[in-house]
Parts: structure tokens; sequence; C-alpha cells
DNA sequence: ACCTGAACACCGTTCAAGT
DNA sequence: ACCTGAACACCGTTCAAGT
């Protein structure tokens, strides 16, 4: 890559972070390309579509979650406790782009997606937990790698949403508290 | 109203109840007029806003759904089965309109929304239902009208999201099961 | 190589002009 | 009273033309 177009990525990708964070994700492009002083064409080039962009943008979030996963399943805490401290940190990052959920959960399955590949990562280091805390006997049994990950989407969406965050800690706590209930319940429901 | 008029606007209530549920809650209101032979104007005068139209549309739903909550009330089944039956039927409903459940989220806090009232009623509709199972100790006492919209709100938006919606239906009774697990792991885990 | 203005087909809003 | 075309300010896509 050219010296100047470089400059001119770093640049709009400095600009689309505040943007994104203050109008969320559904900024127009033309308006992101507008603030960072620059043809709408010129940041197509870069990024092609929304999604393009917020990979770029959101890549080091998605790896520091991953390695974080990695670390909780490395130290000797309980795991159930790793789990929830893990999908916690999950729904707090999202509250910071409002929207990305809905562009989460529909490029979870949408091979062509940009967002897809680090998705599919996330989707993993949590069913690691997941099947870490099962193991132990602390997780519900009938829960895998996609339940978890719709889990944290819809607690990460009711963040999203204006009249329903106030009680989103609450419900967090009603939905972790369900994760971990351990397998008994979950017998006598399942069957 | 100008007997013309009322054929104009049962017209175009027809043509968008078929043109939402195929599409989806955001197909163009302009669609709605070209399918409907009018002009764009016309549909803007009958229903000046997405949600006025929803609004006229939903009613019966909505209604029904109502009615449905006071019929169950008054059975001699058990509280906590007419809770769980209750919402899975507002559950169930949303899967018709996809997208639905965002308009609702935000137009149970927005005055302003011709789908507010609505919305209101239906949250009171199962509060009381809660509070019905409440009573008879078969269902978490931290849990409020409020917290029950947000996870019926949940699980429709997890039902209109295709990659996550074959969870749906499992996460449904993790979640319902979680609503009923009753107050004494509530208390634990709360305090 | 990289950038950009402009044309395009869309959207919802608004209103003056028609019947 | 009720309807409507048209102008408006937006959007993302695409591409020929510039440096």
């Amino acid at each position: 890559m050219r010296a100047d177009a470089r400059k001119n990525r770093d640049h709009l990708l400095a600009v689309a972070g505040t943007a994104l964070t203050e109008q969320g994700i559904d900024v127009s492009m033309r308006d992101i390309a507008r603030r960072a002083d620059v043809g709408l064409a010129t940041l197509l080039r870069h990024f092609p579509t929304r999604e393009a962009l917020l990979e770029a943008l959101l890549r080091t979030n998605f790896d520091e979650l991953t390695a974080r996963a990695g670390e909780l399943a490395e130290t000797s805490s309980p795991p159930e406790d790793a789990l929830v401290s893990w999908v916690r940190d999950c729904v707090a990052w999202t509250t910071e782009y409002r929207g990305v959920t809905v562009l989460m959960a529909a490029a979870i399955a949408d091979i062509d997606s940009a967002l897809h590949a680090s998705c599919v990562t996330l989707r993993a280091a949590g069913a690691r937990l997941l099947t870490r805390a099962q193991a132990a006997g602390t997780a519900r049994s009938d829960l895998d790698g996609d339940d978890l990950f719709a889990l944290v989407a819809m607690l990460a969406w009711l963040g999203d949403q204006p009249a329903l965050a106030p009680r989103a800690d609450h419900l967090f706590d009603v939905i972790a508290n369900a994760i971990l209930t351990g397998t008994g319940s979950a017998d006598t429901e399942t069957r």
C-alpha cells in the first residue's frame, strides 16, 4: 500500500471510530467521509461495506475478547465464574457500539460478511469456557456454543434498546443464573 | 370519513398487511403505496408514520393477546402455566411481522409513538399474570412487568434473526425455566 | 496506484395544485 | 374533503475521468 493511502486509511479509521461511537452503527457512510474530508468513493474504496469498516475497527476488540477467554480458561478460578465473567465482558463491550449486535448476528451466518470470521472465533472462545463449566457440572448441559452466542447477543441487544436498557443488568443476572442453574433442572425441563 | 376515503383506507391496510408479512417491517412506504396503486402522499395522509400504520394493522393482535391474558388469569390452570403459555403466544405472534420487536421496544418508552398505548397495555397484561404466579410462589419474586416485557422482546428478537432463530425454541425453554425457577435461587443470587 | 465528482436508483417529508 | 405529482434532502452503488 502506498504511503499516502495508508495515511488516508488510518485517518478514516480514526474518524469512523468516533463517528460510530457517537452516532451508533447506522451513521451514513457519507457522513463518515464528510467528517474525514474525503470523497465518499474514497471511503468505499478502502472499506467497500460497513462490515468491512467495522471489521478493521473492531479487530482489536475481538482479539482482546478471544485472548481473555484463553486467559480465563487457564486460571484456577471456578469455571462457572470464568464463563460468566467473560459473557459479562462481551456484553459490556458492545455497549460502546450501539447497534453492532444486529450486524454480528447476521455475520455469524453469512460467510461473505467481513465480520464472519471474527464472530466465529468469538463463538468458539465462548464454547470452550462453556464446555469447561459443563465438565465441572456447573453449567446447563443442554447448551452449546450457538446457544451461548445467542444469549450474549440477546443481552447485548437489550442494552442497545434505550427503553429496555435499565433492566439489562438485572436480566443479565437472571440469565447468567439460568446458564449456571446446573444440569438437574435442565433435565427435568427438556424431557 | 367519506366513503371513498374509508374504502381507500381499508384497501391500504389490506395491501400493507401482505407487504409487511412478506417483506418484513422495513418495507418502504413507497412500495406499499405502489402495491396499492395509490400515490405515496395518500398513504402518508392516512398513516403519517410507519408506527401509525402498524397500530391500525396490529390493533386486533394486541387486543387478542390482552384478552387472552385476561382469560388465562381466570382459568383454574396453574398460574405458572398460564404465564408461560401467554409469553409463548406473544413471542409466536411477533414472528409474523419480522422486525416489529425493535419498534415495540422503542414505542414502550415513546409517548408520542402510535404504538405506545398498545405496548403499555400488553405490558400490564403480562404483569398481572406474573404477579399471580409470584403470589403462588412459582415465579421469581425479583421480576416485574418491565422485566417480563424485556424478556419477551429478547425472545421475539431472537426469532427475528435468521442466524439465531434455530435456537429460539430451546432458549425459550431455558428462559421460561429461569422465570419459574422460583424465589429460592433468586434470593441467593441477588444478594 | 490512488482519488473523486457525478449520475443513478432509492428513501421519507412536505406542499402547492388538482378534483 | 380527499387525492396526487413534484420538489427536496437524504442514502449507498457504480464508474469514467483525473492526478
